[in-house]
DNA sequence: AAACACAACAACCGCCTGGAA
DNA sequence: GTTCCAGGCGGTTGTTGTGTT
């Protein structure tokens, strides 16, 4: 239902993602946090434009996103906020934790959109002034019923670690605090990992990395091992990590 | 069983905004 | 004040799955 990969002009791979791809991204993320998303996938070792790379996480790889199953609850609040606020799907998805904008936006133009012109003849014309703001959004939040959002899902605005993930991936600046050179981001970000929860999951790329640090190619993380996975050539590479990924499972 | 139409959704593209230099 | 650039947003596209004829 994607784009069948390939690559571009400039060597950089489009379409579908890897597994494989998939799992350096997070870990990457997860070790480092998104401290600039053009250069991240150089460091990653991904063949992907940083653009790519931050859609990839923020609409798949994020550990609150959830995909699927909108509840009938979630549909109406969908509805009442488009109402309220048009197209705006980045103001919307503040009310509904764990969906991307992406989601919500093909949920609207596949399912509520023919639906709400089936079942109403009001007006196209959004008041937008009654659009909630930033604040307003999160109190809309909070004022919405538990069982409204919480109903078929296992999140909840409490529980969602947005606020910490973005307070984290988001502070770190531009480049200017990192040592290209070197090839690691700024060390406290590093070290920001160590708490909660979500940091502390196992993490299966980590191995695949480990196994790239013992190939002797001087790529450890702490080096900035993950500035191009050298044992693995394209030929292999892919299969390799899957292989690993697989053992891991067991 | 084959052909077709439509639904679903991941991913891309281009534009806009805000902050840093 | 201006320019540059990264990040974010919304619209659109491309491909596959599913249902219907």
């Amino acid at each position: 239902m994607v784009r069948a990969p390939f690559y571009d002009k400039n060597g950089l791979k489009k379409g579908e993602w890897s597994r494989e791809e998939d799992d350096k991204l997070r870990s990457y993320i997860q070790r480092f946090g998104h401290w600039n998303w053009r250069l991240l996938p150089k460091f990653a070792g991904l063949k992907r434009c940083g653009k790519s790379c931050r859609l990839r996480w923020m609409n798949f790889l994020r550990p609150e996103v959830r995909h699927g199953n909108f509840t009938e609850e979630e549909d109406a609040l969908i509805i009442k906020l488009h109402e309220q606020c048009g197209n705006r799907w980045s103001t919307i998805v503040k009310s509904l934790p764990g969906r991307t904008d992406n989601d919500i936006k093909n949920h609207w133009h596949t399912h509520l959109n023919n639906r709400t012109k089936r079942n109403s003849t009001t007006s196209d014309v959004k008041d937008n002034s009654s659009c909630p703001t930033e604040g307003e959004a999160e109190r809309i939040l909070i004022d919405t019923p538990a069982n409204m959002i919480l109903e078929s899902s296992p999140w909840s605005p409490v529980t969602s670690s947005t606020t910490e993930l973005s307070s984290f991936s988001s502070g770190s600046g531009r480049m200017s605090s990192f040592n290209a050179i070197g090839g690691l981001p700024p060390s406290e970000i590093y070290e920001a990992q160590g708490s909660g929860d979500f940091w502390t999951e196992p993490f299966v790329a980590d191995n695949i990395y480990d196994y790239n640090q013992d190939g002797g190619n001087g790529s450890s993380l702490e080096e900035g091992g993950f500035h191009m996975p050298l044992p693995f050539d394209d030929m292999c590479y892919e299969d390799y990590a899957y292989l690993i990924y697989d053992l891991m499972q067991v």
